[in-house]
DNA sequence: GTGTTAAAGCAACTTTCTTCGCGTTTGGAT
DNA sequence: ATCCAAACGCGAAGAAAGTTGCTTTAACAC
């Protein structure tokens, strides 16, 4: 995984400890508070960090959780090829809902941390350029083969969603019914 | 907080006026700044309001949004019935889509402000049930209807994930063809 | 080992948010 | 017209967040 510029030079030490502690002292409150409760001296004493550090590393708590998300997406990112577009499909929806899951909604949180939109993050670009190349296999082998477009609003959107929403993350089970539910839109779906 | 009897008692009155001065001195931060700068302060002071208004009648930001967000949706109530499922779905959507618009993502923001789950709200609930109506309704008729679940991640899902990862709210074009999809699923599906 | 240096700790300081008591305005009722 | 009470305005005091210069620690290179 991709550490990030602020850890790059010394990756072994004691940044890194304080880090993984930061990150998950900031999962923890998140968990149990509001957001607007999350602040940098809380979040500070829970990691038993100096706030100063924080202030310097990180700048606000906007960018603590982008630094999470930007670790967890990059995890996220080997889409294996799996031979057939459902396989595809299910794997990545399933790690996806897997990714979400222990996040307790942070991403979405995220999200609506910043300012206007995530389209123009890097993880989201990069996630995106994945997806479609993904997509482009399964046009090649011939395959019926949603847009991107219909993909992120059949799968990914209704995953957010469920977070968003529920307050719990969809289930592995849930997530191949959405991949069930885009395939069968795809196969009787006219030419578009 | 409970605005309803803080302007239902003097509807017409300053109270009033303090909240509609308030309610878009928030709609405005909101659009050109992070959540994190959206404060009580400069809610306060941009809306010519004394801070301690703000907090005696919302207590926080999440309040005020909050406030924002239950009097949208309130207008988004009355759901027509125009007949057919797909009328009254593109109706709904389009509706939806042209209410979230305007506000920039706060609903979104809402949404990601509240601790855990928006499902317990009033708003959510009152929705949920006017829409489960719709749905009755095209059953009753004999039409092929999808499940709440399934409309909610299927139209609700993506309309806001369009603001949210986009920065922008999908036009009615978009909301038409995100019920077209949810037809087409649904006519092609096996039974359920 | 020893030296170098990025990063963390520390503590005082500034700024901003939040609360509170009290006086004033104002919409509605008598 | 007058009164009443709810709601707002005001300003100061207190609490919390955010900032900064300096010191100390410890990873890494030699």
């Amino acid at each position: 995984m991709d550490d990030g510029a602020a850890i790059k030079k010394r990756p072994g030490g004691r940044s890194a400890q304080v880090r993984a502690r930061v990150q998950a002292a900031v999962i923890e409150l998140l968990a149990d508070h509001q957001l607007e409760e999350v602040t940098i001296p809380r979040v500070a004493e829970r990691a038993g960090v100096h706030q100063a550090t924080l202030y310097r590393r990180w700048g606000n708590v906007a960018g603590l959780v982008d630094d999470i998300v930007a670790e967890r997406v990059g995890e996220l990112a080997p889409i294996p090829d799996t031979g057939t577009l459902r396989g595809d499909l299910e794997l990545a929806a399933i790690r996806f809902a897997e990714v979400i899951a222990p996040l307790g909604g942070i991403m979405i949180r995220a999200a609506a941390l910043a300012t206007p939109n995530a389209e123009s993050t890097v993880s989201f670009r990069t996630r995106a350029s994945q997806l479609q190349a993904m997509l482009d296999r399964a046009a090649a082998r011939g395959e019926k083969a949603p847009t991107l477009t219909e993909l992120l609003e059949g799968i990914t959107a209704p995953l957010y969603f469920h977070e968003l929403f529920f307050g719990r993350p969809a289930d592995a089970e849930h997530a191949k019914a959405l991949v069930d539910r885009l395939l069968i839109y795809v196969e009787a779906a006219p030419d578009r």
